[in-house]
DNA sequence: CCCGCATGCCGGAACGTTCCGGCAAACCAA
DNA sequence: TTGGTTTGCCGGAACGTTCCGGCATGCGGG
C-alpha cells in the first residue's frame, strides 16, 4: 500500500528553496538555472522520491508520453509478436515513452502515434488506426486504403531468392511455396520472390494460398494439394509462422524426404527435428526500429514518407541439407 | 495527418448551449442534467468527434486511467503470455482502462496498479514493482518478500493430481516430472502435486529440476537423466512451457515409447505427432480476470488480500493413451 | 402566503507542470 | 557615469476536465 502523497513539484520547489519554475527547470535542464542551485533541487527531488505527474505534464504540453501498439491477435504468431512487442516496449522506454496495447478499435486511442505490426489491409481495426490522422509506423507496408508516415520493412523477396538458390544448390529442381493471402504486404513480398525466382529459372511456381490467420488444417491441405502434385515436389517453403514444424508429423507419415523451410524463424524450428532452416526477421530489433522512426517522426527529425530497410537473416539448419 | 484542433469540453458546452459543468456531467452521466440537455449535449459531441482528453480528466481526478502489466520476457512462453496479455488488455478496456506494458524497473511508472502474470520470486523487476505500493494483482502466488493486494490462481497441485491418475489408469507405474524451480508458485505446485500423489500412491518422486526460461538443451539433459534410470520411466511430465514437444526427437530417437504430458497446453501440443495432453490454463481468462480483480480493488468492491480461483482444465490426447 | 424540498442548471477553483515574459543584479565597454 | 547585454531567478497563466457548492425555479404542504 502507498505510503502518503506523493510529492510535487511544489514540494520539490519549498524544499530546495526555490520557485516551482526553477525547480522544474533544474530538473528538466530547461531554462536558465546555475549548477549549484541544479544540484541542490535535484537532491531535494531524489530525497523526496519525486516522480513527475505525467498527466499534468502532458496536459500542459499536449502531448500525452504514449504511443499505441496494435499487433493482430494470431497465436501461431505469438512468438514473432512477443519479441516485437517488447522491441517496441524498449524503443518507448529509451524515449521516454509508455506503450498502449491497442486490441480493438473501440476506443479513439489518446496517445501520440501509433505503431502498427503487420497492418494487414482487410483489418478493419488497422483502418480504424490509420483514419485517426495519428504518426503512424508500420512494421511493412499496409495493403490497405491510407499510407502510414513511416514504414520499417525488410527485403523479403530477395531473401526468399537467396532461400531458393539454397534450396536449388542442395538439389531442388521443383520447389512449393504455402503462403498467405496478399492482404500482407509481407506475404506478398514472400510471394514475388518466389514467383520471380521461379521466372528467373524456369521453374513452375507451385504455390498454395492459406489465410494469414491459417488453422493447422488449412495449412495440412495445402500441403497435402502440393505433396500430391506430378512431378513430386523436392523442396516446401512454408510462409505461415509455425506451419513448417506443424507439417513434420504429416511428411514422415507420407515418407516425404524433401526439403523443408520456414519464412519465419522461432525457437521452435531450432527444436524441431530436423531442425528447420528459416529465416530470421529479428522481430525485436524490428519493433525497436519501428518505436525509434515513430520518435524520429514525433519530433520532426524525419519526413513523413520515410521508410527504413530492417536487415534480415537467412538461418541454414539440417531440413535444407541435401539427402 | 491530423485535420485540426481536437474539441474541448467547452467546443461541445458552446455548440449545445449549456456550461461546461453540464456538458461534462451530462457525457459522464454525473451530476443532474434532464434526459433532453442529455441527448442535446451527446449530438454535439457526437458531430464535433470529442475525444475526452484523458491527461487533464486523470489529473483532475488524481488517476491515471492505466494500468501496469508486467510479463517476464520468456520466448519459450510466448504463446501463453501473448494471451495473458491480450486478457489484460480485454479486461481493461472493458473498464475503460489502458494498459501499459513494464519491461523493465527504470522508472516508477505512473500508473492505478499493476497485474503481474507468473511473478518470480527472484525477479528484481517485479520485486521493485511490489515495493511501488501500488495496489497489485498477480496471477499465481508471488514467492519473494511481500504480498499482492490481489491474487488470482490455480488449483495446480490438484490438477497435476488428476494428470497422475489418468497416467496411472494409462498404465504408468513410474512416473517422472520435469520441473522449474520454486521460484515460481505455480512451478512450486506443480511440484507439491506431483509429490503428494507420489506419496499417496507409493511411486519414487522422480523430479529433474531446471531454470524457470530454461533452453532446450536443459531440458534435454533433465529428461535424459530421467530416461536412463532403471527401473525404466514409462511416464513424462513435462513442467515448462513447450519443452514436452522439444523432447519429441529425442524419445524418438532413443526409440522410448512411454506417455507424455505437458503442464502448459499451447497449439503447439495439439499439431505436435503425437498430439499431447496437456493442461490448459487458459491464459486469456485469467488476463481477464486478474484485471477485473484489480477494478475491484481499485474500486474499493473487493478487500486486499482478496485470492480468487481461475478453472483450469486437463486436455487428454493420444500422447497418454495406452499403447 | 411562506417554507422546505427536489430538480437542473451554473461559475469558480482545483489538479501539477510547463511556458512565457518580466525583472534585478552583475559585468563590460564607451 | 551611463547604457547594453547576460545570467538567473521569478510569478502568472495556461492546459482540459471534474468537483463543489450556490442559486433559481417549481411544486406541495401547512
Amino acid at each position: 500500500m502507498r505510503a502518503d502523497e506523493p510529492a510535487t513539484i511544489l514540494t520539490v520547489a519549498k524544499t530546495a528553496g526555490v520557485s516551482k519554475t526553477t525547480a522544474s527547470d533544474a530538473l528538466r535542464g530547461s531554462g536558465r538555472v546555475s549548477e549549484e542551485t541544479k544540484a541542490r533541487v535535484m537532491e531535494a527531488a531524489d530525497a523526496l522520491g519525486y516522480v513527475p505527474n505525467g498527466s499534468a505534464r502532458h496536459l500542459r504540453r499536449a502531448s500525452t508520453g504514449t504511443i499505441g501498439l496494435h499487433v493482430p491477435e494470431v497465436l501461431t504468431r505469438s512468438s514473432y509478436y512477443m519479441s516485437f512487442v517488447f522491441g517496441v516496449v524498449q524503443g518507448a522506454a529509451d524515449n521516454d515513452y509508455d506503450v498502449t496495447l491497442i486490441t480493438s478499435g473501440r476506443r479513439t486511442p489518446r496517445v501520440d502515434g501509433l505503431v502498427l505490426g503487420d497492418p494487414l489491409g482487410d483489418d478493419p481495426i488497422v483502418a480504424k488506426l490509420m483514419d485517426t490522422g495519428l504518426p503512424t509506423v508500420t512494421c511493412e507496408r499496409f495493403t490497405g486504403t491510407g499510407r502510414a508516415d513511416g514504414v520499417v520493412r525488410s527485403e523479403h523477396a530477395e531473401m526468399l531468392g537467396r532461400l531458393m538458390d539454397h534450396l536449388r544448390a542442395s538439389g531442388a529442381t521443383r520447389p512449393a511455396l504455402i503462403v498467405a493471402g496478399d492482404m500482407s504486404d509481407w506475404a506478398a513480398s514472400v510471394h514475388r520472390g518466389f514467383r520471380d525466382w521461379c521466372t528467373r529459372h524456369g521453374a513452375d511456381p507451385l504455390v498454395r494460398t492459406v489465410p494469414f490467420d491459417c488453422s493447422a488444417d488449412e495449412v495440412h491441405q495445402a500441403a497435402r494439394d502440393l505433396l500430391a502434385l506430378e512431378p513430386r515436389v523436392d523442396a516446401l517453403v512454408c510462409g505461415p509462422a509455425g506451419s513448417a514444424t506443424d507439417l513434420l508429423p504429416l511428411l514422415r507419415e507420407e515418407g516425404r524426404d524433401l526439403l523443408l523451410a520456414s519464412c519465419v524463424d522461432s525457437p521452435a524450428m531450432l527444436q524441431a527435428d530436423p531442425p528447420i532452416t528459416a529465416i530470421d526477421l529479428r522481430p525485436r530489433e524490428a519493433g525497436v526500429r519501428c518505436a525509434e522512426l515513430l520518435f524520429d517522426l514525433l519530433r520532426g527529425t524525419s519526413p513523413a514518407g520515410t521508410e527504413r530497410i530492417h536487415p534480415i537473416e537467412l538461418t541454414l539448419r539440417a531440413s535444407t541439407q541435401p539427402s
